[in-house]
DNA sequence: ATGACGGTAGCATACCGA
């Protein structure tokens, strides 16, 4: 089984891109974030055509998840639980696929970063911490019943020095500050996996280069997105490779698809 | 310290992003 997690920064703005990168790689399951419209204005159409079934979870400009499959999915939740949020950043459902069952979720951190125009104002970098702490005591409990549980998204962490192409550069910034690390390691403690590291101990697994700057070809990203597996996930891991290929096409994401492959 | 660049809303410019 192949999932993939994507930040497609607006699906309608995307959609040749997405189509394109669809039939060349094949997902059977694939995991958007940032789709930035509602149910009304979604092209569950041209995604049918290509073969997905679509679930989402949408918002009007901003944020915004959503889970293709290529099986049957049933919708577990909408948003984090016990955690009121103006913001469309988390779709759980459950995939059977070749009688195969498992627990897939959409997850769209916050990014946490102050507005340019009030570089001090730190609202946005506590409601982030109080998404990573709803989020853990989510995971805490999908841990404790041994299903095979899948969390793929855009966490806007980067965990370590080896994650960002200059550490230096990001070291006040929401998405390297100590509080956060802390917040999505505390995640791995409670026994997920980094399912990229797991196996790339080594590669950088940069998944994002800014539109900015020249960044691609400077190679100068970062890894923020990731797949968090559960024990019973991991004992089925295969394969996880950062897909670049989208990257070079016209108009594409400032992300890259992350593909995982599970026996 | 600022801007580089891109998307959306809605029509000029503000907001968001990582």
């Amino acid at each position: 089984m192949k999932i993939a997690t994507f930040n497609v920064n607006s699906i309608n703005a995307r959609l040749p891109n997405l189509l394109n990168w669809l039939q060349r790689c094949q997902p059977d399951v694939v995991l958007l974030q940032e789709i930035k419209t509602e149910f009304n204005s979604f092209p569950f159409f041209d995604l049918q055509l290509a073969g997905y079934e679509a679930k989402i979870l949408g918002q009007k400009s901003y944020n915004g998840v959503a889970v293709l499959s290529r099986g049957k999915i049933n919708l577990v939740r909408e948003g984090l639980p016990d955690f009121e949020d103006d913001n469309a950043r988390y779709l759980e459902a459950e995939i059977v696929l070749n009688q195969d069952k498992i627990r897939v979720a959409s997850v769209y951190l916050p990014n946490g970063n102050p507005p340019y125009n009030n570089p001090d104002d730190e609202t946005k970098f506590q409601y982030k911490l109080q998404w990573m702490d709803a989020f853990y005591r989510h995971a805490k409990s999908l841990c404790e019943n041994g299903e095979k549980v899948v969390f793929g998204g855009d966490f806007n962490v980067i965990l370590t020095d080896k994650d960002v192409y200059n550490p230096k550069l990001f070291e006040n910034n929401a998405l390297f500050r100590i509080e956060v690390r802390q917040k999505l390691k505390a995640v791995e403690y409670l026994g997920y996996y980094d399912a990229f590291r797991v196996l790339h101990p080594h590669e950088n697994g940069y998944t994002y280069w800014d539109y900015s700057g020249n960044a691609v070809a400077l190679d100068n990203g970062m890894r923020i997105d990731y797949f968090w597996l559960s024990p019973k996930a991991t004992d089925a891991l295969r394969a996880c490779y950062v897909d670049k290929s989208p990257r070079f096409e016209d108009k594409p994401s400032d992300h890259t698809p992350l593909i995982l492959e599970l026996t």
